[in-house]
DNA sequence: GGATTTAGTATGGGAAAGCAACAAACGCAA
DNA sequence: TTGCGTTTGTTGCTTTCCCATACTAAATCC
C-alpha cells in the first residue's frame, strides 16, 4: 500500500500541476501561474525552473503592450520530442507521430488482416513503428514514448492486452514485445480510454472535467473521464456503454457479447449496414447499389457515406434511424453522468455529420431537461483518428504527470 | 481557483487519511499505521497525537500476546459526540441519532404530508430535530452536525434544495433554516448520494472504493461511489440512473420526467402495485383484497410483502417480475461501471429478499460475463433507513474529512 | 525622466515529513 | 531472575518544500 502524501508527492503534484496548465492554455507567465493556482510567486518560479530544467517547457518570449513590466511568456518546449501512436482496428493498423501538443507530423494508415493473424500483425505493426521512429530521428527529436490503443480490456500496468473479442486475441504482451523492440517507453490502452484522455489533451474537452466520449465503430465503446480523471472501474473493465440491454425483443440482433437488445445493436457500423440492406431489397431507387458496382467495394459506412453526400434518401434515412438509437442510449447516459460534454468520435463518426441532428434530436426529448441542458454533443475533431491520437496522449498524460 | 498543494493541504490529506483508517478499520496501533500509509512512525504518532487532541480517537488498551512491546491501540472516540439525521420522504420523515461509527441511539419515524404542505412539514422535522439534540443532551454528548437527506437535487455548498419533483419542493435553504434554529452544523445531500456515503461509512462497502448505491423507493436514484469517492457530475445531478430509455412501446406508463419507456417505471414502487393490480383484476386467488380489508390499508409495498410472506403467489411472482426489470437496469449500470459492488437499499427494499434472486439472475444474464463475475450485490443492511443513515454519513465524513 | 505598475528573484523562516537513535515494554529462555 | 530479542513509540535533528517579504527589473504613463 501507498497512499500517503509526503513532500516529494507535494512537490510531484505541483509540477504537474503547472505542467499540465502550461500544456493546456499556453502561453503562460509565472504571474499568471501564481494567480491560477494560488502558489507563491517564488514557488511559480521554483517550479518552472524545474521544468524547463527537465526540458519540459520552455521560455518564448514577452507579453509587451499593457503596463508594467512585461511577463515573461512560458509554453510547452516544442523540441522536447515526438510521441508514436498506434491503434489496432479489426482490420487495419493506424499510425501516428506528433509532438507533445499532438500536432501531427506524420502518419500511416495499413489495412491489415489485424484479426487473423496475430504474429503477422504485430511484426507488421513493429516495421510500422520502426519507420516512425527513423522518421523522427531523421527530424532530429527524440522520441519520447511509444502509445498503444486496443479494442477490448486491457491491463495498463503490465502493458498487456487482456481480451479483444473482435479481434479474437488474448494475453498479448505488447509492451514486453515493443519495448524490447524498439527501447522505447511503450503504453497500452483501451481505444475508447485512449480517446477521451486525447479528447482532454488535445481534442474539444480540453478544460472539461465531466465528459464521455462515445467511441463508436464496430461497437460502442465509452471513455468515461469523470472529475478531471479517466475512471477504469474495478478491474479497468469500465466503459462497456453499448451493452446496455434497451429493447429485449427476440427479434432482434444478436449482439457479439451474446445477448439481444443490447443498445450497440441498433447504433453500430452493422446496424446501418443492416438498415441500407433492408433498404435495397425493397427499394431500389438508390445510389448505392452503383456506387458498389463503380469501386468494386462492399457496402460499408464510407460508401454509405458517399451516398450520403450524394443525397441519397436510403442512406441518410439510416444514419438518421442510427443516430436516434444513439440518441436514446445517450440520453440515459446524460441522466446518469450529468456530464458537461459527450464527444463522439472513432470509425462511424466518418458520418457523424449525418447522424449528430437526429443524436441532438432524440437525447433532448429523452434525458432529464435539467441534466440535458448542461451538455453539449459534438464530433472529436480527430474523427476516425480518435484513438491513435489518443494512444499518443497517453504517452504525453504520463509526461506531464512528471512521476 | 485553489488547486494547488500546500504544506497545509499536504497534513490535511494525511491527517483525514489517518483517522479514515482507524475509522473502518479499528482497532489499529501506530506501527500499523505507519505501514499501511507508508508514512514514518514518528509522523504517525505527531498525526495520532492531534487527532486525540481534536478528540476524534483515543487509545483504548494494549495488543497483548504477541512478541515484542505490546502496541497501544488507538480507535474512534466513542465520547466524540452524536450526529443527527433526517430524511424526507415522499409521505414521512425519518429520523434518527448516531455516534459517529453509526450505532444508532435514537430514531423517530413520522407519517407526513411532506409532498403536501412545506411549512408544516419544515416546523413539524424541527421538532424532531430538538427531540433529538435534547436526547443527546440528555446522555452528555454534544451534537455534531445535522445531516439532511432530500430526493431531487441539492446545492451541496449552500445547503439547499434545488428542485424536489415528487414533493413539489423548489428552492429550500435548508441550511440556513436548519442552523439559525438549532445552531448546529447542516449538511444536505441527495438522498441516493447521502445513502451511498452511509454504505461506505457503516455499511457493505466499507472498503470498496467503486460502487453504485441504488436508491429504489417511488423512483429508482443512484448514488455514484467511483474511485474512492462520490461522483455528481457537472451540476450534482449525476446518478438519475432511473431514467434511462429502455424500452419506448407506447403503451407504457408515463414516467413522471414526462417520458415513456424509463426504466424505473418497470421497477419502482407503483409499477409492483400496478402488476397486483392488474392480476386482481383477473384472477382472485390472492390474500391481497383480504389483507386491505382486514387492516383498512391502502395497496403499498409493506402490505405487498406482507401477502409475499405468506406465500401469496401473485406477490411473489409481482416482486420477481419487477427484480427482472431491475436486473436488466443493472446489468447495464455493471457494464457501464464494472462495479465491485451494487448495494440495493431505500423503501422498496423491504421487498428487497424477494426480489434478489430474479436481480441477480437477470443480471448474470444480461451483463459481460467478465464484468459481472466482479460485481457482488446485496441488500443494505440499511434498507429503507439507509437514507438517514445516509444522512449522518454525510456529516461524519465532514469530520473525517478535518477540514 | 520620474512615477507607477507589474514581473520575477533572493533570502530567511516555518511547517511537515523523514531519519536514526533510543527508550519502553513485553515474551522467552537460560 | 536476569538478560536477550523483538516490537512499539518517542525524541531530536535534518531535509524538503512552500511562504512572506523585500528587492530588482523592465516596461508604460504622464
Amino acid at each position: 500500500m501507498k497512499i500517503a502524501a509526503d513532500q516529494t508527492s507535494l512537490r510531484t503534484f505541483n509540477l504537474s500541476l503547472v505542467a499540465r496548465l502550461i500544456h493546456s492554455q499556453a502561453p503562460l507567465s509565472r504571474a499568471q501561474l501564481a494567480a491560477m493556482t494560488n502558489l507563491n510567486k517564488s514557488t511559480i518560479s521554483s517550479l518552472a525552473d524545474e521544468l524547463i530544467e527537465r526540458g519540459l517547457i520552455c521560455e518564448t518570449g514577452n507579453n509587451f503592450g499593457g503596463t508594467g513590466r512585461p511577463a515573461i511568456l512560458l509554453e510547452v518546449n516544442p523540441n522536447a520530442g515526438f510521441v508514436v501512436g498506434v491503434e489496432f482496428g479489426v482490420d487495419f493498423i493506424a499510425a501516428a507521430t506528433t509532438d507533445i501538443l499532438g500536432n501531427v507530423v506524420w502518419r500511416k494508415h495499413e489495412a491489415a488482416r489485424v484479426a487473423g493473424d496475430q504474429e503477422q500483425t504485430i511484426a507488421q505493426t513493429l516495421e510500422i513503428v520502426k519507420e516512425a521512429v527513423a522518421e523522427s530521428r531523421r527530424k532530429k527529436r527524440k522520441v519520447l514514448g511509444l502509445g498503444i490503443s486496443t479494442p477490448g480490456t486491457v491491463d495498463i500496468q503490465k502493458g498487456s492486452l487482456v481480451f479483444a473479442p473482435n479481434l479474437h486475441w488474448r494475453d498479448v504482451p505488447f509492451a514486453q514485445i515493443f519495448s524490447e523492440q524498439t527501447k522505447l517507453k511503450v503504453f497500452v490502452e483501451n481505444d475508447a480510454n485512449a480517446a477521451a484522455i486525447g479528447e482532454r489533451l488535445f481534442g474539444s474537452a480540453r478544460r472539461v472535467k465531466d465528459f464521455l466520449f462515445v467511441f463508436a465503430g464496430v461497437g460502442i465503446g465509452g471513455g468515461l473521464f469523470l472529475d478531471g480523471k479517466l475512471y477504469r472501474g474495478k478491474n479497468g473493465y469500465a466503459g462497456e456503454i453499448g451493452h446496455s440491454p434497451i429493447m429485449s425483443e427476440p427479434s432482434q440482433n444478436l449482439c457479439h457479447c451474446g445477448n439481444r437488445g443490447c443498445w450497440e445493436t441498433y447504433a453500430n457500423q452493422y446496424s446501418i449496414i443492416q438498415r441500407i440492406q433492408a433498404r435495397l431489397e425493397v427499394k431500389r431507387a438508390s445510389v448505392i447499389p452503383q456506387l458498389m458496382a463503380e469501386q468494386n467495394a462492399a457496402l460499408d459506412i464510407p460508401l454509405i457515406k458517399q451516398a450520403a453526400d450524394l443525397g441519397d434518401r436510403e442512406a441518410l434515412d439510416s444514419f438518421h434511424e442510427a443516430g436516434q438509437a444513439m440518441g436514446q442510449g445517450l440520453a440515459g447516459l446524460i441522466n446518469i453522468f450529468n456530464p458537461e460534454k459527450i464527444v463522439i468520435g472513432g470509425p462511424l463518426s466518418v458520418a457523424g455529420e449525418y447522424m449528430l441532428p437526429a443524436i441532438k434530436k432524440t437525447i433532448s426529448q429523452y434525458a432529464m431537461p435539467g441534466i440535458k441542458a448542461q451538455a453539449t454533443i459534438n464530433l472529436s475533431p480527430f474523427g476516425a483518428d480518435a484513438a491513435v491520437i489518443g494512444a499518443i496522449a497517453v504517452v504525453v498524460d504520463d509526461l506531464l504527470a512528471l512521476k
